[in-house]
DNA sequence: TCGAAACCTTGATCTGCGTCAAATGTAGCC
DNA sequence: GGCTACATTTGACGCAGATCAAGGTTTCGA
């Protein structure tokens, strides 16, 4: 890796509170890699030797069951992925794949497991990433189960529109397909719902989606910050973990005295 | 807390790994009580301002929204909730409440997260026991998103079958209205899917359930090791990391040299 | 032991959403 | 620019599951 990418991990929630020899042993065996659209990086029942990191791009992480599949989460940057099963040295359960084409770090995950038990400071990044990532999927359950889908792709709209500005005009982040597998809807429901969202001042032309009445919007969604997490986007890369806490401020991370 | 209760704690894998002073840090100031059924422990977006340990009893983790409540899981001992709140000092996402008379340990949040940065060891134990609550809530929305209410209730028998001797005859937990709620149905629903499994050799009479042809019936479920764990139930106390090793052999927690 | 409350089951009806098919629109490649 | 493949939309239909109501069963407290 290049000292400039070097620097830009290092400035990673994930990797500031760890020590400079700490730094050194995981960034040594480190890969920083470009992978096209559309590339598998791993299936859900592999083994997994690495860590990912998204530095840029976008990631779906699926299942499947029975010849059906489904899209459980769409990574941004900066996001890590499959850190539990690298943590517990188990196999992954969710399968990846880049929906665009993105740049990933692949950090061995023997060398994590490793320096989590000499270095206080990076397990406890770890354990508060993993807190993030953990209460990201709380929120996605409750969404799943205790909204309708009209409800969740509403709420999903305001979501979207607020971490792009709030000026109520937005580019739809990927296609509508993997946008229906994420809302848990099939494409067909989608489209169905978008347009009976007309009625609530939603028009969508393409990927671009304009909110003319977002009061009327908004009474149907009942946002609730409990499941949904109105973050706007933030200028400085930011782990889960400080998502997570939001509006809260951040909470640093102290190493032993 | 009593000198026994002590032992047990010491005993649990979240505390196995962290120093003597780690772990009387943790206890001073901690709480070991018994709840009866139906005490609501905490209610979603509260502060939290303890980690609370499930000893002995049933707990019940619930979301609402919009009138609307699920049930997102039930713990059984030992189990850790609201862990993600207290790493990151945020608000809670989840209700807890007994379902039956439970004994729990409370402790605080800022020791833990004190204690945290200063002993490694337990810094990984919270890492790893975050990871394996992780994995159990990825098993959980794949179970929502990829199965049908019937599939998930089969799947759910097999399951609890296995952990309870799989003897094909066993005891619900809980309330059936508890288990509707969990599984993502109505207690109505609940009823009939409990009746077209009579098909497939299952028959219930009051919390006894007995499974007469299991083959049918896995055939129907199609249970699948990334959303179903099948681990039967264990000797010793094991933590949610452990359980999500199953069935790979226990990573033993290694202090720094 | 009895009454009230909650749980559970059953019946009838409705609705949200999936499935299947076909048509239209868009993107990519030659 | 044209062709192909894929995405998206639209139409028709069916079903899983919710809702509402009512009756039966079980549990708990007085």
């Amino acid at each position: 890796m290049r000292d400039i990418d070097l620097e830009r991990v290092r400035a990673l929630p994930l990797f500031r509170g760890c020590s400079d020899e700490t730094f050194r042993t995981l960034t040594a065996g480190a890969f920083l890699q470009r992978f096209p659209a559309g590339t598998t990086l791993l299936l859900e029942g592999d083994q997994v030797d690495f860590l990912y990191v998204l530095l840029d791009g976008i990631v779906e992480l699926q299942g499947t069951w029975n010849d059906r599949e489904t899209t459980l989460s769409i990574l941004r940057p900066v996001s890590t992925f499959i850190l539990a099963a690298v943590v517990l040295d188990a196999d992954g359960l969710m399968s990846a794949r880049t929906v665009e084409r993105s740049q990933i770090l692949m950090l061995s995950g023997p060398a994590i497991r490793r320096v989590m038990v000499e270095d206080a400071g990076f397990a406890v990044a770890v354990a508060q990433e993993m807190a993030g990532c953990y209460r990201g999927l709380v929120r996605s359950l409750k969404n799943q189960k205790l909204r309708g889908g009209l409800e969740r792709l509403a709420n999903y709209l305001i979501t979207q529109n607020l971490r792009q500005g709030g000026l109520n005009t937005f580019n739809l982040p990927h296609d509508k397909r993997t946008l229906a597998s994420l809302l848990g809807m099939t494409p067909e429901n989608l489209s169905r719902s978008l347009a009976a969202l007309v009625d609530y001042g939603v028009e969508v032309h393409g990927p671009t989606v304009t909110i003319s009445r977002p009061a009327a919007l908004e009474r149907l969604a009942k946002p609730d910050p409990l499941i949904d997490n109105h973050q706007p986007v933030t200028d400085t890369p930011t782990g889960k973990a400080q998502r997570e806490r939001w509006p809260l401020p951040d909470h640093p991370v102290r190493t032993a005295g």
